[in-house]
RNA sequence: GCCGGCGUGAUGAAAUUGGUAGACAUGCCAGACUCAAAAUCUGGUGGUGGCAACACCGUCUCGGUUCGAGUCCGAGCGCCGGCACCA
């Protein structure tokens, strides 16, 4: 660091500390960064990922957002009206938990943070609109939260239910499905593995629009995103088939083997199916109580563990196979899940693995229905394992002998005929639990009535707002609940002495909706104006990463159909195209942490090196979609190159106006022809670049055409001993060069931009237009190879025939050696790149 | 088990449609400047052999297609991420 710091300080003018904070001053006092409304102009709405206001921004912060924005100021080069806002998604439980450790209070803890990350936010120059900035916490902003909860409980996609749900026995509180992590069931937040509790909660039907989920038609997102929420939404096509019990009671299940329904000998009902306890026999009674005693004590960790033994009681009660009239005897198991499917499965241990596992464990009956082509007949005696590939049906009554790829099909539509059982298709995914029991968050605005039962907060009454005198203690229930006087209200209904929801929302819902607050953070007819709306939305470009793939991003999709279904919103989705930044790591690989004390902090690499060199660096360094670990001694390059640059500029101002050497004559006028070509090429790559998101690439082009120019000026300096920048084209080159800068580094290349006399802003200067004349190269090098190796290169005029070419290449000593006098079989010619001889 | 992604110098990484592998940088080596160092500038830098011209090898492995493969196809290995007793 020391070393680093050094560099910067010592060079003679370029003094970011000096010119940053100057251009960043102006442009807002200028306004050059709002965004309204314009319909003569392309409109182009932006949007990063909000942060969490934590207290300090670090350098995954920069990372994720100077590239963003370095493409968004391109975009408003390019000529399009670009909405970039920003903002905090400023409820949620480090608040709380800062409360209880350091005995100040959550909203002061928020609002001090966000003070201090927005003025370190400053620091990056990016061209966020702040008069959009919008603050979840803000009751402001959760009265819309609210008001839109209120509108999915209308809409019946909100509802109130009693369930055995994931708790957080660190955070203490409920936690949504999507926010517990992994095999281990780990909180999404803390690590800490989850619990199972039987809570009273409030949930979204999110699963109602599995389907429409799945579907990604339209959006521009990484093929990656569409797999994880494939993943998570889980779709399973089956068929529903009703059993009966000999009582006569229905039995539901679903199958995705409807084709093995005559192989079914046993059924298996989950440990909390309804009907367990009616259907137990006497004499079976006390095991079927033991066994449903021991799994709801379980956790799901030791449930859900693949490969374990497969345990189970019968329940002496029997059901009737529909399909064949056939009696097979019940039992319960804990491999059974009551949360997927309707809770029972018809078994069917020839072809199924786990009740295959479970059938020989038991020693029930294992019965082939199924057999595939290729493959010795199946024995249910004898064979070691289930089948699970698809085949012919046998021993099928009416369906025996039914096809391998006609066996699904043909027994759903059978099945239908008899009114057995019909196609369905069963999805992974479970309705998004909302409710936290935590203080720090969006008022649930729901009055529990004696008389009316949950009502819903009129929208004239809106927002519920959190009572600032708040007494914190960890029971696992919400604070608000022990307030002495907030939750006790009046029903909206019946006017009765009521009392107040007391848990609040999950915080994903907050940040669910925020890209329409920023649309018009003041506004307060409704969650935002409905004129902005139309103008600037969908959101054209997101970015952020893509650890929210089944959280937020899933959410958010769910929320913005749930709206249009509601009238509130129009479109299919809300976000057009998104790309995920990977994430910057420790030097040591590790995963930045203040406990492990090896982040890297920003605001000091701003200090010693300026936001603009930082900015160039994150751009240069990594694949922005990759990521990797940090490297320290990297930033050297561009911060090198940045004082060549301005270096450069200098001696652009030293040489004098755009008309002091006019475009050079002899020796230079080639010098001066090689920079405006390097210009014009680089305009092509930088453009294709940045609208690929690849920056990287965009820094290095940039680098090279910083370097083409110097070593155009070492030559003529050479040469004639005078300064080429002095010509037209050098200078105009330059001038471009500073304008395909401005979005990587904007307060340099505004600062030079001024000091070359151009009208200010560079920012509001069109993007160069490469011209494919100039950019065309009039030599180039030919390849040439014998036999596929490379055996020489020849420098030839780009317009060359192949005739030409060919004899040119075999003209080539080296060549000729190679070729040994053979002759040529064949000849190939690639225009412009190689020459290739076969002997 | 299923579904994604990745694998290139000492390091970060480049490589339109298959067409010079390693652009642009970091680091390192040498030189210039300096009393010296830093900074800056110049040159070199995939491996092996050779004074050199040059040759051979080289993009995880093996095989294939092709005049030509980092790129396409097949099989495999390794790492990372997601899902998973999901019927």
């Amino acid at each position: 660091m020391e070393t680093q710091a050094t560099i910067s300080e010592r060079r003679e003018g370029y003094d970011p500390a000096a010119i940053e904070p100057k251009w960043q001053q102006r442009w807002e006092r200028d306004g050059l960064h709002r965004a309204r409304i314009d319909p003569e102009r392309r409109k182009h709405y932006f949007l990063t990922m909000l942060p969490y206001p934590s207290g300090d921004l670090h350098i995954g912060h920069w990372y994720a957002m100077t590239p963003s924005d370095a493409r968004a100021r391109y975009l408003r080069m390019q000529g399009y009206n670009v909405m970039y806002p920003m903002g905090f998604d400023a409820f949620g439980l480090p608040a709380e938990n800062a409360a209880i450790k350091r005995n100040i209070h959550p909203k002061e803890w928020t609002y001090a943070n966000i003070d201090r990350m927005r003025r370190q936010l400053r620091t990056m120059g990016a061209m966020w609109d702040w008069q959009r900035e919008a603050t979840s916490s803000d009751p402001e902003y959760y009265r819309w939260t609210q008001w839109f909860f209120v509108k999915l409980l209308a809409h019946d996609l909100a509802y109130r239910k009693h369930a055995a749900v994931d708790f957080c026995p660190n955070c203490n509180t409920t936690v949504a499905r999507e926010q517990v992590v992994g095999e281990a069931r780990l909180c999404e937040r803390c690590d800490t593995p989850v619990i199972k509790r039987d809570l009273n909660q409030w949930f979204l039907r999110i699963t109602r629009y599995a389907e429409e989920l799945l579907r990604f038609e339209g959006i521009d997102w990484p093929e990656r995103i569409f797999a994880l929420q494939t993943n998570w939404i889980g779709r399973s096509e089956g068929a529903h088939v009703t059993f009966r019990t000999e009582q006569g009671d229905a039995l539901e299940v679903f199958t995705t083997r409807p084709d093995t329904l005559w192989g079914a000998t046993f059924m298996v009902l989950a440990p909390e199916h309804p009907l367990v306890a009616g259907l137990t026999t006497d004499g079976q009674r006390a095991e079927v109580e033991a066994y449903v005693a021991a799994a709801t004590r379980q956790t799901d960790i030791d449930r859900e563990a693949a490969g374990r033994d497969k345990t189970g009681v019968f329940t002496g009660a029997y059901a009737v196979n529909p399909v064949n009239d056939e009696k097979i005897p019940i039992w319960i198991a804990d491999y059974v899940l009551m949360t997927y499917g309707t809770g029972a499965i018809m078994a069917v241990p020839a072809h199924d693995e786990r009740d295959f596992a479970f059938a020989r464990a038991y020693g029930l009956t294992v019965r082939p229905v199924i057999q595939p082509s290729g493959m010795a007949p199946l024995d249910g005696d004898t064979m070691t394992e289930a089948v699970i590939a698809k085949g012919a049906m046998i021993d099928s009554g009416p369906l025996t002998g039914t096809p391998a790829d006609e066996a699904v099909s043909r027994t759903v539509a059978w099945l239908g005929e008899r009114g057995i059982g019909r196609a369905e298709v069963v999805y992974r995914m479970r309705d998004w639990l909302i409710s936290r029991q935590r203080y720090w968050g969006c008022p649930i605005p729901v009055v529990h009535c004696a008389r009316c039962g949950a009502v819903p907060v009129p929208e004239e009454q809106l927002p519920v707002e959190l009572p600032d005198d708040i007494e914190w203690r960890p029971t696992g229930e919400s604070p608000l609940k022990f307030h002495p006087t907030w939750r006790h209200t009046a029903c909206p209904k019946c006017g009765a002495a009521a009392e107040r929801e007391t848990d609040t929302m999950d915080t994903f819902m907050c940040s669910s909706w925020y890209h329409l607050r920023y649309l018009s953070p003041d506004y307060d007819g409704g969650p935002f104006d409905p004129d902005e709306y139309r103008y600037w939305m969908p959101v054209d470009t997101y970015t952020g990463g893509a650890e929210h793939a089944t959280m937020h991003l899933l959410y958010t999709r769910f929320f913005h159909k749930a709206n249009r279904d509601m009238g509130v919103e129009t479109g299919p989705e809300p976000m057009l195209q998104l790309r995920n930044q990977g994430q910057i790591l420790a030097s040591d690989g590790a995963r930045m942490s203040k406990s492990r004390g090896n982040t890297t902090d920003p605001d000091e690499l701003v200090a010693n090196h300026g936001a603009d060199a930082v900015r160039a660096f994150l751009m240069f360094g990594y694949r922005w979609s990759e990521g990797g670990p940090w490297n320290a001694g990297n930033i050297h390059g561009v911060v090198r190159w940045l004082g060549r640059v301005w270096d450069l500029v200098q001696r652009v101002r030293e040489a004098g106006g755009p008309d002091a050497n006019g475009d050079g004559a002899g020796g230079d006028a080639k010098l001066v022809r090689d920079v405006v070509r390097s210009t014009h090429q680089a305009i092509q790559r930088v453009t294709h670049d940045f609208e690929e998101f690849e920056f990287n690439t965009v820094v290095s082009e940039l680098m090279k055409l910083t370097n083409a120019i110097l070593a155009s000026e070492s030559a003529a300096a050479a040469g004639a001993g005078r300064a080429l920048v002095g010509h037209r084209g050098v200078r105009e080159s330059v001038l471009t060069l500073l304008t395909m800068m401005a979005p990587v580094t904007p307060h340099l290349a505004e600062e030079l931009w001024a000091q070359l006399g151009q009208p200010y802003s560079i920012h509001q200067q069109p993007w160069p237009e490469a011209d494919t004349a100039l950019a065309a190269d009039d030599l180039i090098t030919l390849v040439v190879q014998v036999n596929g190796k490379v055996r020489g290169k020849v420098e030839v005029a780009a317009g060359i025939d192949e005739p030409e070419a060919r004899s040119r290449a075999l003209a080539l000593p080296n060549v000729e050696r190679a070729a040994g006098g053979r002759e040529p079989r064949r000849v190939i010619y690639v225009p412009g790149r190689l020459v290739n001889i076969v002997v």
